[in-house]
RNA sequence: GGAGAGUUGGCAGAGUGGUCGAAUGCGGUGGUCUUGAAAACCAUUGUGCGGCAACGUACCGGGGGUUCGAAUCCCUCACUCUCCGCCA
């Protein structure tokens, strides 16, 4: 969430970097303004109150030390009058902060600077593309009638186990999957990041600090006996780790990345856009998370997207690289850069990376600080990315390096594998 | 799942209802001493909110209550530990 300091300080800066969401925030950010001066004024006259009312309780507790009974249960009635007082405040006040968390939870992050205008996806702005675009011979196959060829997924059996959306990798098909886990870990390690494998149910308050919950409530598996929230990707835990500490500046950078699955329930999705490995419902994903200097974090966002894109060429997939519109742009992010893949037999790209630069949103929650140069605690910059999502990873490599024998492994992961060629 | 004990500042660990934001030790930071370091000694060292500041106020797991006054008493929830049971 925004921080009501920084806001104040460039209030029609803020309102008109938000027009990029195509929506305008002004009655919110009033709202937000306005319920903090309540809050501050209500918040002061509680203060003087309690001020008064402590000073009259250790009277109080001299007089009946030293005998003064009768004095004591005068200056008693007093004390009930303030009571009254400080209780009316502090439910004033306390509807005021209400009110300010109401409002805070509704508006976005304000987008960078260099974040494009634009409806949807189809205004994102391409900022890069590389690689070559396979011609696949004729007869060349979408990647889940591949997978059903070479018996590497089997989509029915998942059907039958949990539902749709649940695909059962098998043989070459599996040994693949584990190939690109940890391929992606062994990358990110070499570049740097500390891996973790940290639990893939979190509680509620793991789940608003990154701001999952309350707004996006829908999208997570929710266990109702012990209140667990299956997690959505790896950024929850792992950001999480972060949750309600101070570090020392000399601490920068953390730099994290672990594997987890994830659990979507993606309710609504339907058709051709959810055929094979398109949207799952459980899938397996690498993330890089990252906590940041705030002076460094847009030359970290740049150094994760040229880490994914390392990781794309080394696979041999064509790809390109979006800078998200205001209109796509996530509800938590500042500034995000999308990693597309090309994938030959649906002549589709397709999303298979995301990373952000949170700035302080998601840290203002967390309430992860840092102490400055000055001595004063700040907030931290959080950034985090996909290294990678696999299913469209995999959807791509089946379908661009096929040919009417069979499917061909890029070098960089033949060691995992162990095989060279499926069919 | 059953029985019991506990939750205090970065950590360890005191705390009779008022003088407790909280002893003490360790750690951290600054300094003295030293060529340098260690040791020793001195000082300092939680977070939020309001305030230019002085200062005020809140926070001793969360929430509620009793009281003029709660870290301390009561209720409730969560979590941790120990023992027993079950179990990969």
């Amino acid at each position: 969430m925004l921080q009501i300091n920084k806001l104040r300080e460039n209030i029609e800066g803020a309102i008109e970097l938000l027009k990029v969401r195509n929506k305008d925030f002004t009655s919110e950010i009033n709202g937000i303004l306005s319920a903090d001066d309540k809050r501050k004024a209500s918040q002061s006259e509680l203060d003087s109150v309690l001020a008064e009312s402590n000073r009259l309780s250790k009277e109080i507790g001299d007089l009946f030390k030293s005998g003064k009974a009768a004095e004591a249960s005068v200056l008693k009635q007093e004390t009930v009058l303030l009571k009254e007082q400080s209780h009316a405040l502090k439910e004033e006040m306390i509807e005021a902060e209400e009110e300010i968390k109401r409002l805070l939870y509704i508006v976005p992050n304000i987008p960078h600077v260099d974040v494009p205008t634009g409806k949807d996806d189809s205004d994102n702005k391409k900022i890069d593309e590389e690689g070559t675009i396979p011609n696949l011979h004729a007869e060349a196959l979408p990647h889940w009638e591949i997978a059903d060829k070479y018996g590497l997924i089997d989509f029915e059996l998942g059907v039958k186990i949990s539902g749709a959306g649940f695909p059962v990798y098998r043989g070459k098909g599996a040994k693949l999957q584990r190939a690109l886990i940890n391929f992606f870990l062994d990358e990110a390690t070499e570049a740097g990041y500390e891996e973790v494998i940290l639990p893939h149910l979190v509680n509620e308050a793991s789940g608003i600090a990154t701001g999952q919950l309350p707004d996006k409530e829908g999208q997570m598996y929710h266990t109702e006996v012990d209140n667990l929230y299956l997690i959505p990707t790896g950024e929850v835990p792992i950001t999480n780790i972060f949750r309600d500490v101070i570090i020392k500046e000399i601490e920068f950078s953390h730099k994290l990345c672990g594997y987890t699955p994830c659990f979507r329930r993606e309710a609504g999705s339907y058709g051709k856009e959810v055929r094979g490995l398109n949207r799952l419902h459980q899938f397996d994903k690498v993330e890089i998370v990252r906590v940041e200097h705030p002076e460094n974090s847009y030359v970290v966002l740049d150094d994760m997207v040229e880490h994914v894109k390392s990781l794309l060429r080394k696979l041999e997939l064509p790809f390109r690289t979006l800078r998200l519109c205001g209109g796509d742009l996530g509800f938590t992010a500042a500034l995000t850069y999308d990693l597309e893949v090309y994938s030959a037999a649906q002549k589709r790209w397709l999303e298979v990376s995301s990373i952000s630069n949170f700035e302080t949103y998601q840290s203002n929650r967390l309430k992860l600080r840092f102490k400055n140069k000055e001595g004063k605690t700040q907030l931290a910059h959080t950034l985090n990315g996909s290294a990678l999502a696999l299913p469209r990873i995999l959807a791509a490599l089946l379908e661009n390096n096929q040919d009417e024998k069979g499917v061909r492994i890029p070098e960089a992961l033949v060691k995992y594998t162990g095989f060279d060629y499926l069919d």
